[in-house]
DNA sequence: GGGGTTTGTAACATATAATTGACATTAAGT
DNA sequence: ACTTAATGTCAATTATATGTTACAAACCCC
């Protein structure tokens, strides 16, 4: 599950502290999600696009058909 | 959680249960996507998105904020 | 080298995605 | 009208995403 998360957070000058306050879920959360250990939920994928101003593609797509 | 599943579904000319056998969930996941009654995790969506010949955003993306 | 901030993990609890099995409803065909 | 396939939905269970609490490693700054 990789993605680009940490990339466009560090682009807005968050901690994953503060990202995962502004979308209201935990810091651990944030943290598994960029170290890409798991599987988040489309909707926390969805705040997360949102508060970092990006889409779903640019943040979680990859042409590989594995995770 | 409004998507695009359905309609890609049908250009494909698959059925919920087909879809569901060839990524490899139960009818009733796929039934309550479509039906925007839930929040797929990532990697269910991506599977999707690859059986469709579709991307995250194809399938997922909406402009506004809220589910 | 000590103190604060950020990040990486871990164990356990809770909420919910997903399965299983079953039944009702709708749509299509004959 | 009858049959069959497809869809919608429900109750009960299982798997897993996320929360909570806590601690250690890494990085700065003084």
């Amino acid at each position: 599950m990789k993605n680009n998360v940490k990339l466009a957070r560090i682009e807005h000058d968050l901690t994953q502290q503060q990202l995962a306050d502004r979308i209201g879920v935990t810091r651990q959360t944030i943290n598994l999600i960029e170290k890409g250990k798991y599987n988040p939920t489309l909707k926390l994928c969805l705040a997360i696009c949102h508060m970092l101003k990006k889409t779903l593609d640019d943040l979680f797509w990859s042409e590989e058909e594995n995770e």
